[in-house]
RNA sequence: GGGCACAUAACUCAGAGGAAGAGUGUUACCUUCACACGGUAAAAGUCAUAGGUUCGAAUCCUAUUGUGCCCA
């Protein structure tokens, strides 16, 4: 082994090794499986410290598991991600060729978006490798593999003959810059300031001819003025006193020659502006809905791009904005304009384009929620499956319960195109737009295969659109397991054991998997759902490009320099104005850049900051990870250490040699048998940052700091080589799940371990091991040297130079104790010479320092190096703190509620405590008066002099 | 507007009724033969604020303030 740690050379070995010689496919054979199915990323993207965060917790499960000798399958994949794989083909396109996607046509466009995702696509599996995933490469999939593409036309073609997908005119939210509908959760919602415009309605005078010499008038209020060129009703609340009079009556529109009704509907809040409101049906969700109850006419207003269409009249041509100026200025002319006011309201931006959303009335295809979503709300309300942290399991709740259709038609040309077939001879030349609800079913079929290749397209006309990603995402967990066929792989591996993602995807995907894989099997594809936290930036703001604030997990592995790191962020998009501020954040943050963290330093910091259940945010904080890289620095010299001593040396099991063992080696074996037990529970509670604290505390500050220190006492030692080979061979294991390339590398050197780590053993708790007597014993020696130790820094003596001590003990039984561990005490605490005595026969008079436990004191002869003021503060001090303590239990013992009411136990430990405290006091309150004797002394005998 | 979280050392976070913990950083001392990405020790906290429950609250309850997220 190289005595240097140096991570690229192993990683980049183990990673060779891995790829070229090991697949981590499961062997079919046993039936106690453990599975998860990866989520698949996008095809687009290039490694983000999500991806490194769920690679990560994921192989750490996975690893955990096979190594407990569990069939264990990974299923790799990813995703077409529709949108915005087309986004980044069309800006392509434009760049190089400077045309459209519509100038090349729908097919071309397909193949050139193929060739980006073949020359693409491996980009971010070659990334996730280098992180060291052991997922079976073997079942790498993708999301428009004809596999899933007919696993999704199945699934789509069921849910259609069970009536359960329907096409219909709805509300959607429309994107004008990428000419799509998206769903509600692909929509964010922006507060900002708005303009609430006020204008009259003239009320129809039913007596007069002439509608403008109207009287009475109603006021309504609205931010987007140019949507009253689609009004079909004025509503107002049917118990508004203002307005009671006003049933049946009808009101005029002023440019467009239509008479519209009020409708009372008790949607309308009374108390919103003036209690009148415009409905605007083909324009805002709400207004649809009361359109369909009062039977009202949809009037789209505007065409695709938003310009106004031959509904408004000589508003025709005009931009949403033009339009709504022009009519706010007509309004002014005519006299109805009524004022506004200014507010603050939420409006809907697109998270694909960043374009605001407009309503507008179109026929999608949308797939029935409400029994889906009861019966995955029931799944795990029942506990079929858990979902942990158990705190998103109400969000959960509110999702289902409140769920709407799903709109799950795109107008995209890249995705699983909509596997319905028009019949040409029944559409007779009808556009599929003007095709109503009802008659749909009638003139056209859905199939799995394509018809048009089988019956010829001059017979069907598939549909435009393609399905919504998620649609296809939603049956990812079935297809990958070879559904609907029914495989072995379904049976075996169906339902998976896991599904690990981040919490921001719950509804996007990880209910829509829950409802569609209850339907399809009738059983929830996960037994558990662990949703770990978001990353971000160390400040706690999301991580983004434009930000600037982003990391490149590979930048954490391979380590940047500052100025890489600047120029690097300003080829991000971010904005000019922001760059600066940017660049002084990134120089505060990384004044020295990002120091290599290697593949294994990343995912323990990761696996580290993922805390425990309920964390939302995962902040990175480079100085905490490179803590995490110093201890891959320390096992990988600890192992040296104990591999340069065993080296060629027979070396027995310790159980085989148990009774020639020592306190200290019992005492790290029993405690390695406690750190085993409480990795394997944290590990199977998802709790990845408990399990690596533990392996961190044991390797670094019993194994190393204590057990080998001692070790090195007696190394040559059979059964120290025997404990120490012991200790290493279970902390390499035990890390194994979180560093696979360093712990494989230690074990290749082990001289007992065959085989690769990866697929060794995980440690198993030995009871026979654990010996409570041993860590009592221990812990007293410790006790012992601590004490040491902090008399000679309190007292500012330098820690090599070496001194006499005396240690008093308390009792003829606790000295016989202590003299076993003369040497360790000697060497632990850079002593020349330690000498043992009782307490009651030793007079303290020479000048020295004292600490003091219940059961021993230990004693300082520094002579020449005492200085006696810096003494007898750190005793002060000392004395203060044993007094407050002191007080606070003494006064819980005077109550006598406390002694009543407290559990024994507790009662009995706080006495004890007392007594304790109340020695210790006295022996310092000892200690400051014989130093106050002698500092007058000494001065008196310097003034002598 | 409704909901869900969070607030603990300078920083990043554990702890979830019985003497306030870790890593990093800071200070002091130490190149001792696995490791200076090291060792030893120390300093550092009104556990957001105000009430309440309890013998006992960082921990449970209520309100307030601040922060983040989700849904409308």
């Amino acid at each position: 082994m190289n005595s240097l740690y140096n991570s690229k050379i192993i990683e980049e070995k183990w990673q060779k090794i891995f790829d070229q010689n090991l697949f981590f496919s499961p062997d079919q054979t046993k039936n106690d499986a453990f599975v998860i199915i990866m989520p698949p990323p996008n095809v687009t993207g290039i490694l983000h410290n999500g991806h490194a965060l769920f690679l990560t917790l994921q192989d750490i499960l996975i690893r955990f598991n096979r190594l407990k000798g569990k069939t264990v399958v990974w299923v790799p994949g990813t995703d077409h991600a529709g949108i915005a794989t087309q986004i980044v083909v069309e800006r392509e396109l434009l760049k190089t060729e400077g045309k459209t996607r519509q100038e090349i046509g729908r097919e071309k466009f397909l193949e050139k978006t193929w060739n980006w995702v073949e020359k693409n696509g491996q980009t971010i599996i070659k990334q996730m490798k280098r992180l060291g995933a052991s997922a079976d490469w073997s079942r790498q999939k993708f999301t428009m593999d004809h596999s899933h593409i007919r696993a999704v036309n199945t699934a789509f073609v069921q849910l259609w003959n069970e009536n359960l997908i329907y096409r219909s005119e709805r509300i959607v939210n429309w994107d004008s810059k990428t000419k799509t509908v998206l769903s509600n959760e692909e929509i964010e919602y922006i507060e900002s300031q708005g303009e609430l415009f006020k204008f009259a309605y003239k009320i129809l005078d039913l007596n007069s001819i002439n509608p403008e010499s109207s009287k009475e008038e109603i006021v309504v209020a609205t931010t987007r003025p140019e949507t009253m060129l689609g009004d079909t009703a004025i509503a107002v609340s049917p118990n508004d006193p203002r307005y009671k009079h006003l049933n049946g009556k009808k009101v005029w529109h002023p440019f467009l020659n239509r008479i519209i009704p009020i409708v009372f509907d008790s949607e309308v809040d009374p108390n919103f502006g003036t209690g009148a409101v415009k409905i605007t049906p083909a324009h805002d969700p709400i207004d649809f809905s009361i359109g369909e109850r009062h039977n009202l006419e949809r009037i789209s207003i505007f065409t695709p791009d938003l310009k106004i269409n031959s509904n408004g009249g000589i508003y025709r041509g005009l931009t949403k904005l033009e339009a709504r100026d022009r009519i706010k200025k007509e309004l002014f002319k005519i006299g109805l304009a009524r004022g506004s006011e200014n507010i603050s309201h939420n409006v809907g931006i697109s998270s694909r384009s960043g374009e605001v959303i407009e309503p507008i009335l179109s026929k999608q295809y949308f797939v029935k929620m409400s029994e889906m979503a009861h019966r995955a709300f029931e799944v795990v309300n029942l506990g079929q499956t858990r979902i942990i942290p158990s705190n998103w399991k109400k969000i959960y709740d509110h999702f289902m319960l409140n769920i709407q259709d799903w709109c799950i038609s795109r107008q995209l040309w890249w995705g699983h195109r909509i596997p319905i077939f028009y019949d040409l001879e029944k559409l007779n030349g009808r556009s599929i737009q003007n095709i109503s609800d009802g008659e749909i079913k009638h003139i056209s079929v859905a199939a799995v295969e394509n018809l048009t290749s089988k019956y010829g397209s001059e017979k069907y006309q598939q549909e435009e659109d393609v399905l919504d990603t998620w649609f296809s995402s939603a049956i990812w967990p079935l297809s990958v397991m070879g559904w609907p066929d029914k495989t072995k792989d379904l049976e075996f591996f169906y339902p998976s054991s896991v599904l690990e993602t981040g919490s921001d995807i719950l509804f996007f995907w990880v209910a829509r998997m829950m409802m569609f894989g209850i339907h399809f099997t009738k059983q929830p594809p996960f037994k558990d759902i662990y949703l770990h936290g978001m990353v971000r930036d160390s400040q706690g703001r999301k991580m983004s490009k434009s930000l600037g604030n982003s990391i490149d997990p590979l930048d954490v592995i391979d380590g940047i320099s500052l100025n890489d790191l600047i120029t690097k962020t300003k080829k991000h998009p971010v904005p000019r104005k922001l760059l600066p501020k940017v660049i002084k954040e990134l120089e505060t943050s990384y004044p020295d850049g990002i120091p290599a963290l290697g593949s294994d330093g990343l995912r323990l910091s990761l696996a580290m900051l993922s805390g425990s259940g309920g964390n939302h945010n995962i902040k990175l904080s480079i100085p905490r990870m490179f803590g995490y890289r110093a201890f891959l620095n320390k096992i990988w010299n600890a192992s040296l250490f104990v591999l340069r001593h065993v080296e060629n040396k027979q070396i027995e099991d310790v159980c085989k040699i148990f009774s020639k063992l020592e306190i200290e080696d019992k005492y790290i074996l029993s405690q390695a048998q406690h750190l085993i037990k409480n990795v394997n529970i944290s590990l199977s509670e998802y709790n990845f940052s408990r399990a690596a604290e533990q392996i961190y505390h044991f390797v670094w500050v019993e194994m190393c700091d204590w057990y080998i220190e001692l070790a090195k006492l007696r190394i040559q030692k059979q059964e120290v080589l025997a404990t120490l080979s012991e200790l290493i061979s279970i902390t390499i294991r035990l890390l194994h799940p979180f560093c696979p390339f360093i712990t494989e590398e230690i074990w290749e050197n082990l001289p007992k371990c065959v085989g690769y780590c990866s697929f060794s053993e995980f440690p198993k708790s030995n009871s026979n091991l654990i010996d409570s007597n041993a860590e009592n014993e221990f812990k007293k020696f410790q006790d012992i040297v601590i004490m040491f130790r902090n008399a000679r820094q309190e007292s500012k003596l330098p820690v090599n130079k070496k001194m006499s001590a005396v240690l008093l003990s308390e009792s003829v039984e606790n000295m016989k104790f202590v003299k076993q561990w003369e040497n360790a005490i000697i060497k632990f605490a850079a002593l020349n010479s330690l000498c043992f005595a009782l307490r009651k026969n030793y007079i303290i008079e020479k000048l020295s320092i004292i600490n003091s436990n219940t059961n021993y004191d230990v004693i300082l002869l520094p002579d020449e190096y005492l200085d006696l003021s810096s003494e007898q503060e750190r005793l002060n001090r000392e004395l203060n703190k044993i007094i407050k303590n002191y007080t606070v239990i003494a006064a819980r013992l005077n109550n006598p509620k406390f002694v009543e009411c407290a559990p024994e136990n507790i009662v009995e430990q706080h006495k004890e405590m007392l007594i304790d405290l109340k020695k210790q006091k006295e022996r310092i309150g000892d200690s400051i008066i014989r130093l106050r004797q002698k500092k007058n002394r000494i001065t008196y005998d310097d003034n002598m002099a």
